[in-house]
RNA sequence: CGGGGUGUAGCUUAGCCUGGUAGAGCGCCUGGUUUGGGACCAGGAGGUCGCGAGUUCGAAUCUCGCCGCCCCGACCA
């Protein structure tokens, strides 16, 4: 039973904690060392594993591949956004996980380990306490039986560019030691509002995270390009197609960022995209050329006129009967709260804000203001606001006022007076508003000319499985992450940090590739490729042929399960289904007398009869041409 | 955090409106008959009806509070 296994078996595995002997002799490493590392075990049975799989999905799935996930025995919830990988699934993890390092290697990225419970100063001295402290888990002190303090002295760790950079910070000092590019595979702890969709979006689950430390700006672009490079590979290695996307920064901060992008109804992000142009980007970040560069100023249509609106707070209603206002002619001006601090932003009445491109305004965190902020603030209550000079009621107070270019293509419109139940008409941009700074601050519809070619721009849901920023000196200018050129010069490193959503990977796998029956696994993340199923178990002549099977199968390289449970046949092959496995190899009492076992792709319907004599061969061949797709 | 649902056996659920012995299918256990696409027969185990108060002679059912879960929104490194 042991050819195969010094093929497959990774390198350097034995680091691993266990390792044992089987009945017959050949011994296999089970590596599981507080972390995840792939191992190859020879044949394993159904009945001797853990392959829980259900004929109903439980009511709290909604989506295929949640169901799935449930229905096929690889995970089992503990709580909202709480899951246990059962062994199957664990196995899967296993697999993403080799050919996420496989490719992160081959960059040139180092692994290593950090602690998940991060000493909460750490977080503090960081740039990003403000905005991140919210959705981290907090550690009462050493679990002494104490009231948690107001403060908490370790959080989970939601990520670890706090952790990393101060490590950084006294271990590289010289541009001798660059570049360098570290990254780890673990488990992420983030309290999300709601969690949902399973693994999609869950309080904790595994992720590989990377960080890239650099010497200069154009350095820190290359390695930039080679995690973008590696994570292209890797979703690929992994049967799933990706498209990369540009990206919003968001709190992480930065340059640039790209996203990878799943397609998929159950998406949480929206994707805008050119086919012609390949321009693709999350909707937070997207753009359109709505609005020409060379768009002329317009001139004023006549004198300002105030008129009365009773009751009208609405774009709608400013647009309805008896006023006619359009609501592409109509300013709409919004209360925001930038760091404490009120701040205006106007947009076109038909244009909604995209909030996140508020962030590049430089503000750690924002929020729309309350009702009952903005009346004192702009003396009137919201659906009577406007930014015509002269009415504001204290500019000074305000952190700015920020116009979105599109509202250029009003040239003359209607606005609040800042004065409850009055509009104001005939109000130019030029010369009426008062505007501090200009941006891209509205949300881009489909249908709108793409930037690049002017073809319609599509819109799309898809789920994000991984994000490569561009940081920059962020975190190493707090952290004082310095380092000495050969000029004696100090300069801080260039960062980049890059993460993979392993177990969100995962069910995005099943998402994208499964049918009524069941998944469809791509062959390098199976959790065992080959499926050998035995109808007959107690026939013994059943039992050997499946055996031989077996081992030719392991032989060739594949990870081979035995269906060897006293199950009807209808069951079983409604379970192999199910689970999804590439390779299904039939042996039975029918075909046993006519010679034959049967071969079966989870991907198609034709069934093969293949002559015993043929088993061998047959087999190996079947292995080594989906491995090579693969 | 707002809105809407929902909670009954391991899973899917009926019963709740209109209070009166908690039911079914799947799964599980025993025996038998079966055996190539989720078998059949017979028998059996398994329930604090989410938790806590209240109303009532009597509560799965009505009332209040709490909790869990799901969906929509907001939020989302």
């Amino acid at each position: 039973m042991g050819q195969g296994l010094g093929a497959g078996r990774r390198a350097g595995a034995d680091i691993g904690v266990l390792s044992r002997a089987k009945a017959g002799g050949s011994k296999y490493i089970c590596a599981v060392s507080g972390e995840l590392f792939s191992c190859r075990a020879p044949m394993k049975s159904w009945s001797q594993t853990f392959i829980p799989t259900l004929k109903e999905s439980p009511s709290d799935a909604e989506i295929a591949s949640h169901k799935l996930l449930l229905r096929a025995g690889l995970v089992r919830k503990l709580g909202g956004g709480l899951y246990t990988y059962l062994p199957a699934g664990l196995r899967v993890v296993q697999k993403i996980s080799q050919i996420c390092r496989e490719e992160m290697d081959r960059e040139g990225a180092i692994e290593l380990a950090m602690p998940f419970v991060h000493p909460v100063d750490h977080w503090r001295e960081g740039p990003r306490w403000a905005a991140a402290r919210e959705i981290m888990y907090r550690v009462d002190h050493a679990g002494d039986g104490r009231r948690p303090p107001k403060e908490p002295e370790f959080v989970l760790g939601p990520t670890h560019e706090e952790i990393i950079t101060p490590l950084v910070k006294t271990e590289i000092t010289s541009y001798r030691d660059l570049p360098k590019n570290f990254y780890q595979i673990g488990t992420k702890f983030r309290n999300e509002i709601r969690p949902r969709y399973g693994l999609m979006r869950a309080r904790e689950f595994i992720m590989k995270d990377a960080y890239s430390f650099d010497a200069t700006d154009e350095a820190a672009v290359a390695s930039y390009n080679r995690m973008k490079r590696a994570y292209g590979a890797f979703f690929s290695r992994c049967g799933l197609k990706t498209i990369a996307v540009e990206a919003d920064t968001g709190v992480m901060g930065g340059s640039f960022s790209h996203e990878f992008m799943v397609p998929a109804p159950v998406g949480d992000d929206d994707i805008v995209y050119c086919e012609e142009s390949g321009y693709s980007a999350n909707r937070e970040k997207a753009t359109s050329g709505l609005v020409p560069p060379d768009l002329p100023d317009a001139a004023p249509d006549g004198a300002l006129e105030e008129f009365a609106t009773p009751g009208v707070v609405t774009i709608a209603a400013l647009a309805a009967a008896p006023y006619h206002v359009a609501p592409d002619r109509q300013f709409k001006t919004l209360v925001y709260v930038g760091d404490g601090k009120p701040f205006l932003v106007v947009l076109r009445g038909c244009d909604d804000l995209e909030e996140a491109k508020l962030g590049a305004l430089g503000f750690q965190l924002w929020r729309p203001a309350t009702p009952e902020e903005i009346e004192p603030i702009m003396g009137a209550k919201p659906g009577s606001l406007g930014t015509v000079r002269g009415t504001l009621r204290n500019p000074g107070a305000l952190a700015g006022i920020f116009a979105d270019h599109a509202i250029r293509l009003v040239g003359n419109g209607t606005t609040g007076a800042n004065r409850d139940g009055f509009h104001l008409r005939h109000v130019n941009v030029t010369r009426d508003l008062a505007i501090t700074r200009w941006g891209d601050f509205r949300t881009v519809r489909a249908g709108e000319p793409d930037p690049q070619s002017g073809r319609p721009l599509k819109i799309a849901r898809a789920i994000e499985v991984g994000h490569v920023f561009k940081l920059g000196t962020k975190y190493s200018e707090k952290f004082g992450a310095i380092y000495t050129d050969d000029q004696k010069q100090t300069h801080p490193l260039v960062m980049g940090c890059y993460g993979i959503g392993i177990s969100r990977t995962l069910q995005a796998i099943i998402e994208q590739s499964n049918d009524a029956d069941g998944i469809i696994w791509p062959w390098a993340v199976a959790p065992w490729q080959v499926l050998v199923v035995n109808l007959d178990p107690q026939d013994p002549a059943a039992s050997e042929l499946c055996r031989r099977l077996g081992e030719a199968a392991e032989a060739a390289g594949a990870d081979v399960l035995l269906d060897d449970r006293s199950e009807r046949p209808g069951v079983k092959f409604k379970d192999a289904d199910l689970i999804g496995l590439p390779l299904r190899l039939t042996v039975g009492g029918k075909g046993l007398k006519e010679g034959i076992f049967e071969l079966k792709w989870r991907t198609g319907k034709e069934v093969r009869k293949v002559p015993v004599a043929e088993a061998a061969t047959v087999v190996a061949a079947a292995v080594r041409e989906a491995a090579g797709r693969a």
